[in-house]
DNA sequence: TGTGAACTGAACAAAATGTACATTAACAGA
DNA sequence: TCTGTTAATGTACATTTTGTTCAGTTCACA
């Protein structure tokens, strides 16, 4: 990809997510954007098509860089679904998230945290979907909602994070296995 | 208040979440909502400033409804804030949700859905930060993390049970109550 | 160094937002 | 039933935001 395309796409998400840091999405327009970042009007709209399609865009690249090497290691070696290669996969995880911090932040802060962690939870919810297929039947709770259960649990685990860099992706892991106590 | 100030707001309030089981919050525009409430442009803004402003006040009105004895019940008996007493109180809230389930849906189903979420917990917060001072601290997780756990944890059941309207609160409430065993 | 692709900025149309006001209709209380 | 008050109406208007177009410029890369 053109590197002045790569330069442009950078600093629309520097700009974006600088912003959604001290204002609420829907309050944000377009041409604060394009002015935060630098650049003319059409570039923006040669790029996307609205501001939903920004977020949109943003969260993609994200999760395409969080979950990289997960779906990597699933295709290469058929990986147990025990306790410990879950908590492997989780760490590693986080340890991504932690990388990309500072744009998450942001989109966390306001009504564009719906749409991010939507994203989160569909790719989560193939992580342990497999993760619980290996447990016994919880008695008499639907399948369904334990998944949902885990899935937002771990969810809402990075987003609480993310507000307190004080702890280790190990430590966030520990805490999550913990809580969520029958998954271990 | 004016028996006609209560029609109009029930005629937005019914508009606005009708338009959400089909359309996403930021695509909705104002005069949509003026247009499907069937009410002129002007009343409309003499009620509420922005649709941001109406999505606050719809979601005031429901929380309002649904924590107004729990409220009341707080200050009449000091309660004990055993598990028992916690199961009762959820339960009774669940039945409160339910009875706003229809405008419930609509408002999960897109972005407007974290604004809920947030006032949502806000409510829980206060609840569960009682329960939780008289269990010991678990090990070595910090409190703060398990009130957003379990707080997120109900919260989350609630949004899935607003897509699985099989179960009764009392099921949902020990689903919760069952996943969050450390509770009971 | 040449060429295609990306960026620019200004200009434009269309849509949405928010306000003002004179008029009409509905309400509550006597 | 009458009356003063308050809400609703709808049109008109100013402003803001959005999204597109296009001719000219700059830049990356081969």
């Amino acid at each position: 990809m053109d590197r002045r395309q790569q330069r442009t796409r950078q600093a629309v998400y520097k700009a974006f997510t600088d912003l959604l840091r001290c204002r609420s999405y829907n309050s944000i327009t377009v041409q604060e954007i394009i002015d935060a970042a630098n650049i003319g009007r059409s570039t923006f709209y040669s790029h996307f098509e609205t501001k939903d399609d920004l977020l949109k865009a943003l969260c993609t690249e994200i999760f395409a860089h969080v979950f990289a090497d997960d779906l990597m290691k699933e295709k290469t070696h058929d990986f147990s679904g025990d306790a410990q290669d879950v908590q492997h996969r989780i760490t590693h995880i986080l340890y991504h998230l932690q990388d990309s911090r500072a744009y998450i932040r942001g989109i966390l802060s306001s009504e564009s945290g719906e749409l991010f962690m939507r994203f989160f939870k569909e790719y989560l919810r193939e992580l342990f979907e497999e993760a619980l297929c290996r447990k016994k039947a919880e008695e008499d709770i639907p399948r369904d909602y334990m998944l949902n259960h885990l899935v937002c649990d771990f969810a809402e685990s990075v987003r609480w994070w993310m507000h307190h860099e004080e702890y280790s992706p190990e430590e966030i892991s520990r805490f999550f296995l913990t809580s969520a106590s029958f998954l271990c």
